[in-house]
DNA sequence: CGAAAGATTGAGATATTTCAACTGCGGTGG
DNA sequence: CCACCGCAGTTGAAATATCTCAATCTTTCG
């Protein structure tokens, strides 16, 4: 019942991973497709829960609203991830899913996932795995924004961005950032000043390359340029000597 | 199934919800409870994932490493809390989670948690809310992190501390906190010394006491107070004017 | 008791923010 | 068609929050 989909030959991979859990949702729970256009929410903070959502495509974050009007970028979203199961533990979404960019999602009841997963466990590994994925995505943000100074974490952002689309199978040397200077300057904590002078000393450092087309274009070489920089910004100067 | 125990009046009450958790892990799964002191770990990262842990008794920390060096704590978790749903994804367990003081953990094994759950549906209930909860916190912790300066952080750190101690019906006016101030710096993204000027500064206007027991020991007349002052922190001064 | 670890406080150093000016681009309408 | 406007981005210089370094004090514990 966990049986892998003939055609789907690299299962061992994201690419793999991604295509055989799109099939195994469509081959056994009931699925409401739905186009968002950028600037479109797929559902609001305090909107009541009852469907998770599956990216197919396109570009979404979630942004946490303070009472007070603070808010916060605190997720990047891209195909396959799951979107609303901030939503589970209150029956009220937490924050709001907003999309960057033309795309798909698939919205699935919560209540249905479930019944399903009693025929189908496949559906609730596929499920688990998708929150602690994001579980350990979140802390891996916390350690960037609270361990690496601003052009660090630049860098890391665009190697997230970068490894978020080799997963995929997407050519990873050229990449179209689909946020402002202040969308990322939010998400990384930091003013959209601070972002543009970052990837110009990226540029300047020749560690990224800005196209001809607009400076939302960003050429990366080498993605392990990228770690490298990162790396190298922390370690202490005296690592050299061995 | 999801039926409440007899003498749990409070079902609606987190103190309710965290009481009836643990009785229905213990009716329908198999646990081994271990004891912990200060410093041991329940987990290391890398470490194979097989069970989840739900706090019993104490106060842990979850610890991220990066390859160089660099550590964060990512999460403190008290009594019913889960430990270790970040090992689902990749089986094998991203960060470490590490005792703050003597207490207990339940091990639960993943497998026959999802095995038992087939019976018992109101285990996959508890399991998805914890992981959504924990997500929703997360995104908490971002948004702190980014959005407020160190002194509104150190007062949402001490009202979180609060709010969880008061969600498990313990009083909230005197806490104790069982992190050195370095780890809490670690945590909230600064350095030491401006978490212990923070904390003067808090003590100075009132919004806390140190009681003469010592330093770790802070109380809290009113944790209003310092909500008000995160918001204080944070207001444009012409919000008075309407 | 003495040593080691934790905490506080001050003063100077620094990374980042803030404020501001300027550029380029795309759309819109006269 | 081109002028104009608004938005996104870049860059500079001054302001500032936080860090770093250092001295001092307190508590804990063998």
């Amino acid at each position: 019942m966990t049986e892998v989909t003939s055609f789907s030959k690299c299962a061992g991979s994201a690419v793999g991973r991604i295509a055989d859990m799109l099939q195994l949702l469509q081959d056994s729970v009931p699925i409401q497709r739905r186009m968002v256009r950028a600037g479109d929410s797929v559902y609001q903070v305090g909107q009541g829960f009852g469907s998770l959502f599956i990216v197919n495509s396109g570009y979404f974050k979630m942004v946490n609203l303070s009472g007070e009007g603070r808010e916060q970028v605190v997720g990047l979203y891209f195909k396959g991830d799951w979107l609303g199961l901030d939503g589970i533990a209150t029956s009220h979404y937490a924050c709001d899913a907003v999309a960057m960019d033309t795309g798909e999602v698939w919205a699935i009841r919560y209540d249905m996932l479930i019944q399903a997963a009693v025929r189908t466990p496949a559906l609730l590994t596929v499920l688990h795995e998708a929150m602690s994925r994001e579980l350990t995505r979140d802390h891996d943000s916390m350690l960037s924004l609270c361990t690496l100074p601003a052009d660090a974490r630049v860098a890391g952002f665009l190697r997230y961005w970068a490894d978020a689309l080799a997963q995929r199978g997407q050519r990873t040397d050229q990449i179209t950032l689909r946020m402002t200077r202040a969308e990322i300057g939010n998400y990384l904590g930091m003013t959209l000043e601070t972002v543009s002078r970052a990837l110009s000393r990226l540029a300047r450092g020749d560690v990224i390359r800005f196209t001809e087309k607009g400076r939302r274009d960003i050429h990366i070489p080498q993605v392990d340029a990228l770690t490298a920089f990162i790396q190298q910004t922390v370690a202490p100067v005296a690592a050299a000597f061995h």
